[in-house]
DNA sequence: TATTAGTCTACTAAAATGGTAGGGATTATA
DNA sequence: TATAATCCCTACCATTTTAGTAGACTAATA
């Protein structure tokens, strides 16, 4: 399941594009818009920024704003950046791999399969993008 | 990601597939064999057991065997039966249905790619089985 | 009836999740 | 250049989940 963390990103990222024109958005606006605690918001925002998603501009007039068109946003891309891996073991995950302890990789038939689960999962993830995630259509 | 729970459920579903033929399999061994805590791995098989993969019997003699056929239990039983829900977002569970409280359905455009997402998770993990995953072969 | 082996309830430690608090740093503008 | 507006950063906290443990209980068998 995405955590909250997650399922606020795409709420945030989504009226972020919805409204781009406005220039950078507040924080605060966001967070009254799409009912989410302002400083767990700061915190997602944040990370956001620093995974190369978003821009900021301090002081009067500042706020936060999309960097990329919103069809070039992959959802893939965001789960990433907060909550991690998107692999169901971390023995087939492509960002973030680590060996698993119980299992001898080479005779396990697990893994075999859940990289096919994973690639089925990312044929959808990376290909969709904020675009295609947008309330007015 | 799968639980250990989970992961460790595999590790000894395919042990009793591995060993069907010598009957009913003791908590013990399969918990030396395949490394797993033995309370912990108690828990697991009851689990298992109260679902409907596993039977078992007391007494000298007993212990836990397969109900059905290998081919015959697919991975998403196990997962859903110890982890829960498959799909990323309650709203679009099909074992596990919850309404998103931060979305309303009509317009949100996530729940439409995550039951997408779901869709090809669940078309590798409702058809593949324990017999996928064993070791020898 | 003693032994074997699963069943059940309860407990615990550690980690993850979801959220909060309070300054600090930077920018715009009066 | 003062000050108000904003984002930035570190630290903290409560709750839930995860992973694992303890010990008594029940059923089957010899």
């Amino acid at each position: 399941m995405l955590s909250k963390k997650t399922q606020y990103a795409f709420h945030a990222l989504t009226y972020l594009a919805e409204n781009q024109s406005k220039g950078p958005i507040l924080i605060s606006e966001i967070s009254q818009e799409r009912q989410i605690s302002l400083k767990f918001l700061e915190n997602i925002l944040l990370e956001l920024k620093k995974a190369g998603v978003l821009g900021s501009k301090k002081g009067k007039g500042g706020g936060y704003y999309l960097i990329k068109e919103s069809d070039e946003i992959a959802l893939a891309k965001v789960i990433r950046v907060l909550d991690g891996p998107i692999a169901l073991l971390p023995c087939v995950s492509l960002n973030y791999y680590e060996r698993c302890e119980n299992c001898e990789e080479e005779i396990c038939g697990l893994n075999r399969v859940m990289a096919d689960v994973r690639d089925n999962t990312l044929k959808v993830l990376e290909n969709k993008t904020l675009k295609d995630i947008l309330r007015n259509r």
